[in-house]
DNA sequence: GGTCGACTATCAAACGTTTGACATGGCGCA
DNA sequence: TGCGCCATGTCAAACGTTTGATAGTCGACC
């Protein structure tokens, strides 16, 4: 935009905010996962327990929504939580189409196993860098996404997005 | 570990760190792949062309490892961008079986018109933010890296895990 | 100089996800 | 009351990735 065209492309990538976000994510996501991993439970398994453990009777089309991810791939998860015995179906009072979900005892029981391994890691990060540091981290980071959906009105493009081999939209 | 267990699981969950630090990832993510769409790219070719512009001659397997994939997802995104004329494979010159990835002009053009894109993002996060806040961000990002890796010495576990059904390891 | 070890690249298969399309059911409006 | 609209949930197929296993090649050590 102004005149940092001027050098070589990328000279300065590696000292970028959206760089130092994306690594830093990455690693504690590494991280959870290889915690998680021992307890038989993927990350993407904890946020949606947890998630319905929040708010429960959630719908498979919401959680899909705060999850950012499609209601394919929740169906598919919930299918899977459900065989485990962790999750369950219930039928919508109202909407008979709808069903909403709900965490079963055993469910319940692995999500409090599951939230103190990542407690655990949250822990470690702010002894790391201190009660006030962690506070300004997370409100900066707050700045952030709010900046990004200040342009991007967390609309359809909240979800993943994938390209074609000639770069048509999938 | 204290006494957080007293509470119900998950109470304090959407006020973590971590959690701050994924949506802000997942909110910049998607504002790059809907913006580099236009430019039929995605995201993790802009990764790839990116880390070959900056260390030309990169080998498939150490380009991997930086990208924090399997060598074979990063067989597959070269062979596209390959056959898109914008990367090349060259034979190394000590090692036969080895082969060096460098950006053809194409691919430079690419990469500089994903870079302003890039760049543009990355311009109205920082003035969101403040050059004095951008750059403490930056520090504390990478404090919190460096806190995950100390535990985890970036060893095999810094690439994607998944989880069978019965939740033995793939 | 020959052999062991480590690394690179590639093939085949399984897994999880997105995409596209369709049937079902509730709700607002004429 | 009837009709169109929107949302939810599910099915089938395509895509991209990880996993597991194999062959080829260089460097080090004996």
């Amino acid at each position: 935009m102004t005149l940092h065209d001027e050098g070589p492309v990328g000279a300065d990538a590696l000292d970028r905010v959206t760089w130092a976000l994306r690594r830093a994510e990455l690693a504690v996501t590494a991280l959870k996962e290889q915690r998680l991993r021992s307890l038989g439970m993927a990350a993407a398994h904890y946020s949606l327990l947890i998630a319905v453990h929040v708010d429960p009777g959630l719908a498979g089309a919401e959680l899909a929504r705060r999850l950012n991810v499609t209601p394919q791939a929740v169906a598919s998860l919930v299918t899977r939580l459900e065989g485990r015995g962790q999750l369950e179906r219930r039928p919508h009072p109202r909407h008979r189409h709808v069903q909403e979900l709900h965490l079963t005892d055993a469910g319940r029981d692995a999500l409090r196993k599951a939230d103190s391994v990542i407690t655990e890691i949250e822990q470690q990060i702010t002894e790391k860098l201190g009660a006030k540091d962690s506070t300004q981290l997370k409100a900066l980071l707050g700045q952030v996404t709010d900046a990004i959906q200040q342009v991007q009105p967390a609309g359809p493009f909240s979800r993943p997005v994938t390209l074609r081999d000639d770069g048509t939209p999938g």
